[in-house]
DNA sequence: TTATTACCCTATCGATTTAATAGAGTAAGC
DNA sequence: GCTTACTCTATTAAATCGATAGGGTAATAA
């Protein structure tokens, strides 16, 4: 299941990509104009900033804008610095790999297997999509 | 992230869907030869059971069982029984539907128009999977 | 019939995560 | 220098997860 964080990082995203140059978006207008909880966004587009998809601008007149293009973000980093890992075990995993505790091994394993072609199918469409191509 | 109790669930299938006939394997066993908690284990047997995909056998020499052939079972199937709604949210889903509270409109909701896409490559994988494809 | 085996069911628990809120702090602009 | 709006820390309630405990019950073998 999607995180409400993720979910409403990738709204935010998405307001931002339809606005004209970079010009800095108040969290405040983000949050109304998307149904969001303000506070909340504000911690999610904290992230997005300290992860270099956005930029802050403070004082009056501030607020959050696109560093990049949208269509030079590839959805496959959105979505690793908001939900974390694409895989749905860690043992599948490219950049959040974990051996599993149990499973003495990964070759044999009906699990791993299975979730293997589920993350690479996964991240087709990740890879596919950039941040441009979600704007309606 | 996959639980816990779908990827025991998986498991104990595949182990299942090696045994030669339908002779019934003791929990014990099952659990034993996955490396999982045994009372943990028991009740996702009573559940794969119960959505029909399990029988059992009590008494002396009883245990569980598949009913059907493994390539039979499609990964679909299991996965819903399992971990529930494929779609990573309920609006995409196609057996467990909801609709968003926030979010006026599906049509133009970024985050649907990504999830759906996330979700019918998923489907495709599991569509073309089924128990006898997990037993190595 | 009786004892045993092994499934069946309910309840509880601690740990973790999630989503949201509160409030104070700080930098930038007019 | 006052306001604006981002920044950060802490706290919270609720939900979920994984696991455990313990008794109940049906079926089988002897």
């Amino acid at each position: 299941m999607l995180s409400k964080k993720t979910k409403y990082g990738l709204k935010a995203l998405t307001f931002l990509a339809t606005q004209e140059g970079r010009v800095p978006v108040q969290i405040s207008e983000i949050a109304q104009h998307e149904n969001i909880s303000q506070k909340f966004l504000e911690s999610i587009l904290l992230t997005l900033r300290k992860s270099g998809l956005l930029g802050s601008k403070k004082g009056k007149g501030g607020g959050y804008y696109l560093i990049k293009d949208p269509k030079d973000i590839p959805m496959t980093t959105v979505m690793r610095v908001l939900e974390g890992p694409i895989a749905m075990v860690p043992c599948v995993s490219l950049n959040f790999y974990e051996k599993c505790s149990d499973c003495p091994d990964e070759a044999s394993c009906s699990v791993h297997k299975l979730m293997l072609q589920v993350r690479d199918s996964t991240l087709d469409v990740f890879r596919n999509n950039t941040l441009a191509d979600l704007v309606p």
